[in-house]
DNA sequence: AGTCGATGGTTGACTTAGTCAAGTAACGGC
DNA sequence: GCCGTTACTTGACTAAGTCAACCATCGACT
């Protein structure tokens, strides 16, 4: 019973928090003008990238992509490049949305998320409990464990 | 720049946490036929309540708990009882309403979410984490820090 | 008493994001 | 050369939420 309660209680705890850094990440790329899905398309292509991995690495529909990528192309920042094979479309950033790209960057390195009022120990363990949460193994090639110094901030 | 690379996969981690947890909730409900909102709306509404009282506690916009009530109502779940102040209307669940409320309770109570993979101990960690990181005190009201042994309610 | 600003609920137009099904073109194995 | 699969597009649709405008009522204040 209790158990229960306390899994709906922190369940909306965990959902709260991801939609607080949801938003604080909305509002980082909305002061470029970008919606938060046209930005981790932007953050995505770091290199050209065939639609449907993009759609694979967004987990989205494929059909979706098509739509981010036309509007991306209408502001100059993307183009769809024929790949070798034929039917895919790799989608590249132009000059100008490696530079859009750049400042996206700058503007969200420069923000702060509410993840930031964690010290980097917290964020260890936070990081160790997320992880054992959703499945996942301790790391997946990045991340290899660092030292964890008491960050500043 | 590690710090605030750092932040980015944690960010992710944590809305992909919440994702899960939300699918989660998603799945348990339609199972049920119903939609996230509308469970959600059915679970805040123990006792009458005005509509713009449930707008608040749901966190969105008046006019979306128009559109909700009239689903429910659709169903026969609700009625918009007047109040005393003639301006509000409160929202009461019918007797098939509190039906379907606590089955979908049961339901949800019996599903079993991304949280449970944590232990009790790991999960009381997670919470103190979370409440730091959205910035609310150790507790609302509610939670007043237990023991963390089975406990009551 | 009467006026007026604030409040509760509704409506309609719009946005974001996502799904699904169907269609076209190209690929690759047999 | 056929056929099943894959990549992208299109269009119709849904869930959810925002915003502005509107009506009725409330309550405070002159």
């Amino acid at each position: 019973m209790s158990d229960r309660e306390r899994s709906k209680v922190l369940g909306g705890l965990l959902i709260a928090a991801a939609d607080a850094s949801r938003a604080a990440f909305a509002e980082a790329v909305s002061e470029q003008g970008f919606t938060p899905t046209q930005a981790r398309a932007l953050f995505a292509l770091v290199e050209p990238m065939p639609m449907r991995s993009l759609a694979d690495q967004m987990a989205c529909d494929a059909s979706n992509i098509t739509g981010i990528a036309d509007q991306l192309h209408a502001l100059g920042l993307v183009q769809r490049v024929p790949g070798e094979d034929r039917r895919v479309k790799l989608l590249t950033l132009t000059a100008a949305g490696e530079r859009r790209r750049a400042q996206l960057e700058q503007q969200v390195r420069d923000s702060t998320f509410p993840i930031d009022r964690l010290t980097t120990a917290e964020q260890d363990r936070l990081e160790e409990l997320l992880r054992k949460l959703t499945g996942e193994a301790t790391a997946p090639g990045a991340t290899p464990r660092q030292p964890a110094a008491t960050s500043r901030r």
